[in-house]
DNA sequence: GATGAATGAGAATTCATTCAT
DNA sequence: CATGAATGAATTCTCATTCAT
């Protein structure tokens, strides 16, 4: 048989390392990230502790690149058009699109919000919090400015923490929380 | 010479008792549950190691003290009348309430948020999230009902969430949040 | 009320340092020596830890207490007369008296036998295990001999070890072990 | 390069297994279970402490081992054959092998009897003294049945106890005691 | 690339003993 | 005499990380 070309072994490599990824942030998400050991994540990706330093440089690279493969999930998805305005349906889309992300990606947003509580793990990380939301916010403030609400920047870091805190009630009890209504009670208000 | 009395010994061990409490508190939630040491805890009490199992039959016991003492006095702040109804003026006092307890129990708000992203966590208290949450959505889901809201349910959990939100975020950057004026804007638009 | 005379509080002592005795033999035949602590025995016997320091040294020092004390005893049981020299009578007057002892000192045999599997602990006393059955296997080989048998030196260390195995198998079962009908059989055979 | 095969590692595994035992056993034997701490036992055979705890979950579990693998030693030795009928010869190698064994596993001897002085470590275990033991009794019992002895139940129980006795004494001062005449000397008695 | 044995630093916990009162 | 708070050394155990093969 042939040998493999370096391609081949790239996809393989990718694929290793997703499946590392995905196992990780399972169980960071059930177990929290202190509470989940290299041996456990090794185990259930089928793969030897040695292996998992063949990918990430150690634990806390494994989260800093676990949390990164999110949040640049997070931006593709989000971000409609570049013109940098929102308009009404371009805001009930982020919307909608907001919630679909919670239910789909619910253990990133479970690690997330876990992580987010402990400044000292962010220390560690390349981006800080800001950096991610601000954009977000000033795209909120903008649309509520044009809308003629008086105090947008407040209204913008309230729609900010109502997100949150949906998030964040969702992700702990998914099973039990009205997500659909809230989200239609949501665009209702906030729209 | 007369041994100490019991009342002596009662005051020095309630004494020190919260005196480890604070200090863990503050480590906790600085750092996150798992990422604080009882050494640390010792050191920055001023403390040996072994005293904290003179008051404390180990560190989850004592994550569990905080967590009842925290919740007790949150209780005590809370409930403004017994008849279970809440006018607008209660309604007020109960959200500036919660504001208030926010800043002034930070660190009681940030392990309970860092905690309540981690089930396994909770599985080892005594009490559910849900008991304490639950009376509090009831009576605002009452007061919505009597103002004719549509779906009061609903409405009552996304004030819970928003609130949720608003304190999520403060505690996590309480220096640049503009509390005052989102309170301002909840009272405003949910009361 | 009068001053307690000095009697008074030497009785009192006593009474003191027995009580601590008998609840330390309890505890340690039953859980062993290095499993009981000091805080178990302090409260089992209702006294403060730091009062037994008043009445012994240290942890050894009570074990060697508690271990002069029961060998005294037995000895005080032995010995029938002092010429040194076992009638038939008194030999099985011995037995008997040994299997007495081992049935109303059960809790400080459990302790003998499980001591004197740890030659480590025995270095910490002041006698040893020779000095203590050196003269009983003295008074057996002299009845042998004066009876006719082949060996006598052997067969007495076959009965001492007859009996420590009936002592050991008894304390370590007493309920289910049938020790009158083993101790006539001994008699029968062995006087 | 390859990666070592399983059966490599497996051969690996087992030795480091069987060194950890030994060592163990050895510790033990002269100092007791609770005073041996998994420190020296690393310290004496070389290794890491955290490597025990890659091939025993912890101390317990270690001594279970060392104690199932012991009697397995144990009854392969004996069982001289299958029809469960005791032959006075084979009675004979029965007691010889017994006195052998007692040479031979020295340790195993001297754990076993300071073990078997503690019920409550017992209770950790998968198997009962008595199971062990009574296969033996009732061998013994069937052959002085045979014999014609009056009580052979009891006589089984002591000959039992004396071979426990002889064996506590020998272990526990294996230089100076006769142990070939005291053989020869039950073998005459009780066969 | 891949394995898992091995390490070692540090974590939680226990407990004999001391000591101020 | 008596108390029990306080100490600190020792102990069991965990786990991220390294490394020979």
């Amino acid at each position: 048989m042939a040998p493999k070309t370096s391609e081949q072994y790239g996809e393989i490599r990718e694929q290793r390392r997703q499946q590392i990824m995905n196992t990780a942030l399972q169980l960071f998400a059930a177990n929290g990230f202190s509470n989940t050991s290299i041996s456990q994540i090794a185990a259930k990706a089928k793969i030897s502790k040695g292996l998992m330093y063949n990918y990430f440089t150690g634990k806390d690279d494994l989260l800093q690149a676990i949390f990164e493969q999110g949040f640049n999930e997070m931006f593709e998805m989000f971000d409609p058009n570049k013109d940098g305005v929102l308009t009404k349906e371009e805001f009930t889309y982020f919307i909608e699109e907001t919630f679909k992300l919670m239910d789909d990606k619910r253990d990133f947003y479970k690690l997330y919000f876990a992580l987010m509580m402990q400044p000292s793990v962010w220390k560690k990380f390349r981006f800080s919090m800001n950096d991610i939301v601000a954009p977000f916010l000033k795209l909120m403030e903008d649309y509520y400015t044009k809308r003629g609400v008086k105090d947008p920047g407040t209204e913008a870091i309230m729609v900010g923490a109502l997100l949150d805190g949906i998030g964040f009630n969702f992700v702990y009890n998914p099973d039990l929380y009205p997500l659909e209504k809230v989200k239609k009670l949501v665009i209702e208000r906030f729209v």
